[in-house]
DNA sequence: TAACCCATGTAATATGTTACATGATTTT
DNA sequence: AAAATCATGTAACATATTACATGGGTTA
């Protein structure tokens, strides 16, 4: 019976661009991580070297030296204990429903103790700049990029209620 | 001229939760986190109270021992260094505008790597679960109670929009 | 040929989680 | 009287950030 390993957000994620791509390499999941809209994802070197080697240990990636070119690259591959830890992973509802982190809904929460007119600035800087969030230049997944699309929308929209609800007071 | 700390999301919340009850200790702090629907919001012992440590060797925040019950109480308050270090971290529209970390988004991101009956059973359940998010036992300020509904129909409405697409093809 | 991207990794540091420890007060 | 809550804090551990180091290949 294999030892149930719970998965971080980043480990899961990880092994989600791994599996996606078939094989891929350390770097391609920082530069996954990083086209994201979100600084949550930052791709930072010390955080997915680290995890990789991780996961390795754990029995859910697998790495094979690659010297084609000149470089000396490491492909990952997901093992079935990967894919299984991943579904897991994925499929669960707790998880899933939880709220996260919004630091937009952050601000509003504590909203009231800044000026109206400062709070006012705040919101038409930041409206102007989730409408400017473009699709990377890295090609998505069509519904990768409408996830995206459906989250901006969304957020602008939680937005835009919130500044009417202020003004009709 | 001061020094700019730049707070995190953590010292950030924690001086908006002080600045709303006036004075508190740090121990309401960490329940005030700890009633959010998010788990990102731990209210942790090890992360709250070296937090509030550091808050005050920055001299954002003074502290007064208190001992009108029997117990050891520490009354904070936000001091006027800690305001506009408050100010600033809300403000800061960059920052406001940033996607953040949501886990049902995520899992929508790599849910074509799982099977569509698995995947749809874990929409279903998660779709549960968000409707059944409930309002803190605490009293919560009406705009604090709003917003909170306002997501949660939001993410629902997310949700709901990601199954109709699925299912269409 | 210089700058930039691919590619791997580590060291110092900061921050957070879990679990523990302590003790007073309030509720059941 | 026991259990729960108020209240503070620390120790061990896990994990992430920033900055650095190293080198091969590609583009301006």
């Amino acid at each position: 019976m294999a030892k149930r390993f719970h998965l971080t957000e980043l480990e899961g994620a990880a092994l989600g661009v791994i599996l996606r791509a078939g094989t891929c390499t350390a770097y391609a999941v920082r530069r996954a991580f990083a086209t994201s809209p979100s600084r949550f994802w930052t791709g930072s070197a010390g955080a997915v070297y680290p995890l990789v080697a991780r996961l390795e240990r754990r029995g859910l990636l697998a790495a094979r030296r690659d010297r084609r070119d000149g470089r000396a690259r490491r492909e990952l591959t997901v093992t079935p204990a990967g894919r299984r830890a991943f579904e897991a992973w994925l499929l669960d509802p707790d998880r899933a429903a939880d709220f996260g982190f919004d630091p937009l809904r952050t601000r509003l929460f504590y909203s009231d103790l800044v000026p109206a007119a400062r709070l006012e600035a705040l919101l038409a800087a930041t409206a102007a700049r989730i409408a400017a969030v473009r699709a990377p230049a890295v090609p998505q997944a069509p519904h990768v990029a409408r996830l995206h699309e459906s989250w901006r929308r969304l957020r602008g929209g939680a937005l835009e209620e919130f500044r009417k609800l202020k003004r009709r007071r």
